[in-house]
DNA sequence: TTGAAAGCGGTACCAG
DNA sequence: CTGGTACCGCTTTCAA
């Protein structure tokens, strides 16, 4: 019985043992640096040799061990991903995530890796190429750390200010979208508008505000601003409804969900959404669709806003350059009964 | 001028270096191996060594090179995230996202990696330590190669029929808590109830069908079962509320959404949701929270499920032991107004 | 085109 | 307790 030396603090169970290079190699034939090139399509084997090791790879099942390739060519092959704390929209973030994540791994073979929000991101920062930061809040030691250290860094919706900008900038122009759709209501009839605000501390968030206010200078109209405390699903959001004034003839709601409270609670009020009062959403999703009557809405399609997020930094990578980019988001403007005209 | 010998395959920027051990071994005066053991609290190193490092460590940012690490010791720190494809119940796959990575990072340090779902998944199986699944269906090819790995796999619901058996399993009891809901409704007095249903083809939807089933033939009520297709928030789930009976008097809505859809139609039909019809829905979240009425509903906790499967798989990676293992997530039960007795 | 060998940054042995 | 050293698997250079 031989004595193992095993490490006592129970960190490792059975060792997890891939086929490695060498093992295709003897399988092959060849030295292992032909196989390294084979298998990486790179020139300096012959065909033969290239076939030969094709097959003696697959045949044994080989995959190549990324923190060993990581390792030796200094690179992590894996970008960050940021996601607020707050606990609104996030179906949205969720889309956004899997359009970082498709794009990155069938794009580029490259990893994505959720960033901590709650410690230190140190460690996980100096093992990502680089990170994609959505909706960034001024008020995150996390998104502040990530911004002043030394990896690229895209952000999907501008740095607010007081923190460092990043490489590279995928925005949604929020002036213009919330001018549409105050605009839109406008057309419709509304000449008293309230609008339902998420807070600002992101660069949305101020750009809303902003909109609305500016609008109610420029148009003349009534424009009453509710701002709505993020943690939505909460009885936060209704609570904000019960300031709106009853003459209001028109509601766009911000905050993703937002429309839902601000529809029941016009319903509560005897109003009816679409014909005494019309109601438009800024987040597209199930919410807007799926309310009685189907809520006009802004679709930030966030899936490909994701992968623009990913496309973009993923070029910093590719290329020399590290000069900042800035590139803007089409978003999409759907128009349903909810914003009919007022009779 | 040098003649840079830079790889012209542009795949290259600046390589990113960052302070290695032999960095802090040398500010200390000592070994690296001394410094490999002081950075993580284990015995060998005198308390004084300790401190010295500790001290050259945090003075020039030492972060360890996980690639390395990994190499060396024989193991990712990684586990893997799979999520389904289709686009329903978004926001509860996120707060089970945020459950996985929070706890795998904050309690073992252990990174989270988002799994492939379109190419191949051997390449990311190999390079993690173990996968989580949620909702696994019997229809993925994802799934089936990841059950079919080597890696220990745990899963959040039970896996369906004719797919490999996990490593473990985080399930809810779906026939119960399906069972609670359709007791609930009835002893708030109704007598005619219709369920709309996911598609069967995971075990959450199966064990739905069957609840529903059970419950008609041993309660004698009449219990219509609709199945909406998953692609919710399209006009989908509202055809299926179509077929809903006119003599309804409650409505369970089990695919997330589905709620609000069913709240629409029924008022449509011209029915008072509370009144002179019970709703009530499976998944808990901002729609069920914010329609009106509020509408009763399970909360499935997706944040502390998400948690309890990284625990599980944490611990089965920890301890030499490969058993199956098995637990129930518990559920929480919310009543509001949208079940308040029929009149 | 080929094979041998160095080395990426840690870790875990070993002898002192 | 300490320092020296082999080695994890892969990539890249260098010499043949």
């Amino acid at each position: 019985m031989t004595k193992r030396n095993a490490d006592d603090k129970a960190e490792h169970s059975e060792p997890l043992r891939q086929p490695t290079l060498r093992h295709v190699a003897e399988l092959a034939g060849v030295s292992t640096a032909a196989v390294s090139l084979a298998l990486r399509n790179k020139p300096g084997v012959s065909e033969e040799t290239r076939l030969a090791v094709l097959a003696a790879a697959e045949d044994i099942g080989y995959v190549v061990n990324v923190s060993a390739r990581n390792l030796r060519r200094q690179r992590n092959h894996t970008i960050g991903l940021h996601l607020p704390e707050d606990t609104g929209s996030l179906g949205y973030y969720m889309e956004f995530t899997t359009g970082v994540a498709e794009y990155a791994s069938s794009a580029h073979e490259v990893a994505t890796l959720l960033m901590p929000r709650q410690g230190g991101v140190q460690s996980s920062l100096a093992n990502v190429d680089g990170v994609v930061v959505i909706d960034p809040t001024s008020g995150s030691p996390a998104v502040a750390q990530i911004l002043a250290g030394s990896r690229p860094v895209v952000t999907a919706e501008r740095v607010p200010p007081g923190l460092p900008e990043p490489t590279g900038v995928v925005y949604v122009d929020h002036l213009a979208r919330m001018h549409d759709l105050l605009s839109h209501v406008t057309e419709r009839g509304a000449r008293q508008i309230a609008v339902l605000l998420p807070p600002s501390d992101n660069s949305w968030g101020i750009e809303a505000h902003q909109a609305s206010r500016l609008f109610g200078y420029t148009s003349g109209l009534s424009v009453q601003l509710i701002e709505v405390p993020f943690l939505s699903g909460q009885g936060s959001v209704i609570d904000a409804c019960k300031q709106l004034d009853d003459g209001v003839d028109a509601v766009i709601a911000v905050p993703d969900s937002s429309a839902a409270a601000a529809a029941s609670y016009l319903r509560s009020r005897g109003r009816e959404v679409g014909v005494d009062v019309l109601l438009a959403a800024y987040i597209d999703g199930p919410f807007a669709q799926l309310l009685d009557p189907p809520v006009t809405a802004l679709d930030l399609r966030p899936r490909e806003f994701g992968a623009a997020c990913a496309e973009m930094l993923l070029g910093i990578l590719t290329s020399e350059t590290r000069s900042p980019q800035v590139r803007e988001h089409k978003t999409e403007f759907h128009i349903r009964a909810s914003t009919t005209a007022l009779d």
